[in-house]
DNA sequence: CGAGCGGTTGAACAAGATCAAGGTCCGTGG
DNA sequence: CCACGGACCTTGATCTTGTTCAACCGCTCG
């Protein structure tokens, strides 16, 4: 709140070259006066009040985000508003890959808590790709990165049990927070019951009873929205064998 | 077979310039010179025998392929065996982009009848793109439309009952067909009743008996893989609610 | 303080999985 | 040519998992 007094906000330019995430979103394997040159082309941040849309499916597709700091989830719905959840981003992630192909958002993006976002025009982003082919290589492999994890849900939508769903929603979760720095086995949720079993295919409900059936297995512990795994090795062994190595 | 005594196959250079699919697949907007350009990339196509591996999980990246005739499914699986078909693919769409990630192909591709691709050497594809943005530009399209098409498998796996996904899938096909010159309402499967199911999240029995039902209701016919559209309207209906547009 | 959202838990229910039997088509070899 | 075996499919009966419906709890926010 003091920030604002000083430096007005809207105003503040953020910068690649000394994010915490360079080594984690897009500028990884930039050097310093490409990281400059991408700077250049991100506009000022952008922060959401939890619950905020950072873009609704359907509105013209004009820019990616980055997140810095917060949470979202992306979903599709449908004209019966059933919804399904896509995915959770946490900072460093890329949203709105899927609106390049109609210049039309395919999705919503909603800040699960509040948030903080760099924006990419998308345009300008493309140019800076031909001009800097570690950029452009990069992107590639980020986009490709996200077909990798679709496919990882569909193994996970398609083939696996409740529990299977939920050990692995828990692991992914942990294992990204980790790479973080922030502690593995001891979080927060950011997101209801209902938003886990949208994207695991499941009702809230069942989503409710595996995590108490976890709790007395003993190998989490459950208080509302703060989770600890106590043996993640047992979350393992039951998904040992249902997948691979886990992207993102 | 004549065509074999004149020149020998495997030396038959493709090209785009005269490729039926021009319109439809990775060319799209581009010029006669740009087209020239791309068609110094693409490598002699290579035919598959039906069952073949064009590539396997784990095999080192190095190309793309855009099918020219022919079907393929392409499926990740698990240790134990556990098998998720991930999409069906027909001519004039493009394999193999979830490698780019990791350098390392992440999912089989699977020849399902006798087939043709084209190679298209990643490297390549990608300094051409920074000398052709309409062919960059298009080739960011293509793999964003490969995400939107996932998050609609992922709705329909989390959220569609079996009726619904038997539906979606019978329509899906039928437009990709007629979008290719096919009848729309009278096509042959070229997919066992398992590798329905594997890719709609179903068993094989419950593919069969939906199947079954939809003919008892007089909506298709279904003579072992021939399959025929009766009212197709109903089919949609159906669905009606919970999809929006079909892309691919 | 009361309303309401989010979460938990129980009981009944249903969709789809599993188990099982039998059928058809097709390629191979006698 | 026919017989045989196997892959693929269909259909029925039963069972399981997860859904649905419902009651209740506890926290938060007017």
């Amino acid at each position: 709140m003091n920030d604002q007094t000083l430096i007005p906000l809207h105003t503040l330019k953020v910068s690649c070259s000394n994010c915490s995430l360079r080594e984690l979103c897009l500028p990884v394997g930039l050097n310093r006066e490409e990281l400059a040159q991408l700077d250049a082309v991100i506009r000022q941040s952008r922060r959401l009040k939890r619950g905020e849309f950072l873009f609704r499916s359907g509105e013209n597709f004009k820019s990616l985000y980055a997140i810095r700091t917060g949470f979202f989830k992306t979903c599709v719905s449908s004209q019966d508003g059933r919804e399904q959840v896509t995915g959770f981003l946490m900072s460093g992630e890329l949203m709105g890959l899927d609106g390049i192909s109609s210049s039309v958002h395919g999705c919503d993006a909603i800040a699960l808590e509040d948030s903080e976002v760099c924006e990419l025009p998308f345009s300008r982003m493309e140019s800076l790709g031909r001009d800097i082919p570690s950029l452009q290589h990069h992107f590639f492999r980020l986009m490709s990165r996200e077909i990798v994890r679709d496919q990882n849900v569909m193994l996970l939508l398609g083939n696996m049990k409740a529990e299977e769903r939920l050990a692995a929603f828990l692991l992914n979760l942990s294992q990204r927070l980790s790479s973080r720095g922030f502690a593995a086995n001891d979080f927060v949720l950011r997101m209801s019951r209902e938003e886990i079993g949208s994207f695991l295919g499941l009702k809230l409900e069942t989503v409710s009873r595996t995590l108490s059936k976890f709790q007395q297995q003993g190998w989490i512990t459950v208080d509302h929205k703060h989770i600890q795994l106590v043996l993640p090795e047992q979350l393992k062994e039951l998904i040992s064998g249902c997948v691979h190595a886990n992207g993102q």
